[in-house]
DNA sequence: TGGGTAAGTTCTGTTTCGGAACCTGTCAAT
DNA sequence: ATTGACAGGTTCCGAAACAGAACTTACCCA
């Protein structure tokens, strides 16, 4: 199978990857939501080649993920920012570095953490049901087919 | 910057990548949540060629994603099973489930959503602080760099 | 002897990537 | 008028990764 007859399936993490199941696209996400929104500083501050960060941004814009504005006339120059559907992977990232930080350790410090801004405490993400106020886990979960 | 250099950064958002930023890996993680462990299963059902299928059981299991264990002796033959590393990826999984559902529709039924177990309603994952019970959201976080 | 099962490996041609250089439009200083 | 800086790309090349198909190994059964 190939990469772009990816979107189409029913199963929501191949549509779901499709998007952002790339080597650096989550990266470039994670660049939106640290307020960094021209090429040229998230080239220098991700060290990926500007070819494939044009692909990238390109990509993202034509998801929905990303969109570009004007920020000056003459030389039309634009900025990437999140659109709402952007913003919405913020679960996702926060779970991936929960993860990461959790088994995946560096052997270098400085390490990177996310606070609770109002305590400033360690943030501890837990995902539960919104309906019923339940943890999720493998087990309480199962999955729907529907459709025909 | 190369792909196999990401492993060491101080980004746990990197560093979570380096192990399942990948286009194909986090779908193996699927199918193991799935139930599904031998190697031809998971090749016919993901599309998926040998050869990558191959590359990618054995990064996942060198990352402690995924253990491999023999049920049956000859001739030997082993099955993939997910490490609790591997089931610490749950919410990562589940959060962009969620995300694609809302997000990325697809244009075939049928469509796979996941349902409360025990109530059979659709599952209405919510991130929040189990220190405070606070909803997480990008305004609700900042980010820590610690170490020196 | 031949076929079936399971888990890969090998081969070949195509696509994508990394790294560096180059291009475009504009302004400001020399 | 020319030079340099800035910002956001595009172009080029060789290297790496990928898709698809065939092949291999080891065993069992008929």
């Amino acid at each position: 199978m190939k990469w772009n007859e990816l979107h189409t399936e029913a199963c929501p993490v191949a549509r779901g990857l499709s998007v952002i199941g790339d080597r650096w696209t989550l990266m470039v996400v994670r660049e939106c939501f640290l307020g960094i929104r021209r090429f040229d500083d998230m080239q220098a501050r991700l060290g990926i080649t500007r070819h494939v960060l044009a692909d990238r941004l390109r990509n993202l814009e034509a998801d929905g993920v990303v969109y570009r504005e004007a920020y000056q006339a003459r030389p039309l120059r634009h900025e990437y920012r999140l659109t709402p559907k952007g913003r919405a992977l913020y679960p996702v990232l926060v779970t991936l570095i929960d993860w990461a930080n959790a088994h995946v350790p560096g052997d270098k410090d400085p390490s990177i953490s996310l606070l609770n801004r109002r305590t400033q405490n360690p943030l501890v993400p837990k995902l539960i049901d919104a309906e019923t106020g339940e943890d999720i886990t493998h087990r309480s979960v199962t999955v729907l087919k529907s459709g025909q």
